[in-house]
DNA sequence: AACCGAAGCAACCGCCCACGA
DNA sequence: ATCGTGGGCGGTTGCTTCGGT
């Protein structure tokens, strides 16, 4: 199969931006014949361009039922479920966007989602939590730049500090909600890293992991950090308000995000079970409480840390203490 | 007002596949 | 079965606009 000769082969074929005469020539050609073939196409309509120029000109941009303009949220959540699905086949997920067309799709992801999804912790990948952890390696230079901060810079590195804390809890609650096959950091590694590198022991038999995936999958509603205004920051002051600010967050749903588990759930705050709760035992569509559930969640006490709280405060030391992978650049490396 | 870097987006590039001769 | 062509596709480039200094 050889490749098609490229126009640009042809001396003096125009190219760049194309000017509202072409555009006029272009148009008005195709409403009178029709695009045909799109090679002989510019030279009958009398223009100086590629016929695969003015076939990209034509479906990209001029063709007549092209709607324009911002992407509304329902065009978003439905290009980030169908990516989940179809990845980056953008003439695929263009098909049920009536009016948008791959490259428009292709560089809103590129620019806005991917960027989103990125904020809120998830891999635009995978459209699976992060797990390259190069986002929470980070933390432990915000610690060292704030002990040495001025006057001036102390309030940047604050704000940092609360956008990685807010991102921290993001990725771990997501990370106990994920199903186990697709991440590439083994979460039971990655648990018993936090752990203090005593492993979590699973009781056979259990599900540990649909357990898991149930109970939190609300929890997937976190807003993403880059919407959430300020004014609503106090209600997600503690880890308690981050929970009940998860029933209305705007964030996407576990279905929307392709994760499996109780999709559909509106788990309200109350709803929420707490961290440390005796789990659930899922067999067979039937929930039983667990026998040997283990004895603690190597989160424990996350329940209770202050989202207030400067990084130094007690709360964030014990917990970033149990993380030693953060310190350890080995340990980050057999994570990744 | 001028400069500069980042972001956004239209357009291009080149690989690939389907299809007809 | 082979080959040439048309056209679709994803990735990339580079120009324009915007926002900060």
């Amino acid at each position: 199969m050889g490749r098609s000769p490229c126009c640009d082969q042809d001396a003096g074929v125009k190219k760049g931006p194309w000017t509202p005469e072409e555009d006029k020539l272009l148009v008005d050609y195709i409403k009178d014949n029709g695009h045909g073939s799109w090679r002989r196409l510019p030279k009958l309509a009398g223009l100086n361009r590629c016929g695969k120029s003015c076939r990209l000109r034509w479906t990209n941009y001029l063709r007549p039922d092209i709607k324009r303009g911002r992407f509304t949220d329902e065009e978003e959540k439905l290009i980030i479920h169908l990516h989940s699905i179809l990845g980056n086949k953008w003439s695929s997920i263009a098909t049920k966007l009536p009016g948008r067309t791959d490259n428009e799709i292709k560089n809103y992801w590129n620019t806005h989602l991917r960027k989103k999804l990125l904020s809120m912790g998830i891999d635009p990948v995978t459209h699976r939590p992060r797990t390259d952890l190069n986002l929470l390696a980070g933390i432990p230079n915000l610690l060292a730049a704030a002990q040495t901060a001025t006057c001036w810079d102390i309030n940047a590195l604050r704000l940092q500090a609360d956008a990685a804390k807010y991102q921290l809890l993001q990725g771990l609650l997501r990370a106990l909600a994920t199903p186990p096959a697709a991440p590439s950091v083994d979460l039971m590694a990655l648990l018993a890293a936090t752990n203090g590198g005593v492993s979590v022991s699973q009781p056979a038999g259990v599900d540990q992991q649909g357990t898991r995936s149930a109970q939190y999958d609300g929890l997937l509603n976190l807003p993403a950090l880059t919407s959430v205004p300020a004014a609503t920051v106090p209600a997600m002051s503690s880890f308690s308000g981050l929970l009940s600010s998860f029933g209305a967050g705007d964030g996407l749903s576990s279905t929307e995000l392709g994760h499996s588990g109780a999709s559909g759930s509106n788990m309200t705050a109350a709803m929420a079970p707490p961290l440390v709760a005796a789990k659930e035992c899922n067999d067979g569509g039937t929930s039983t409480p667990c026998e040997d559930t283990p004895a603690s969640s190597p989160f424990e006490g996350l329940e209770n840390l202050n989202l207030d709280d400067e990084f130094s405060s007690d709360s964030w030391k014990d917990l970033l203490e149990q993380m030693s992978w953060l310190n350890n650049p080995n340990d980050q490396q057999q994570l990744m």
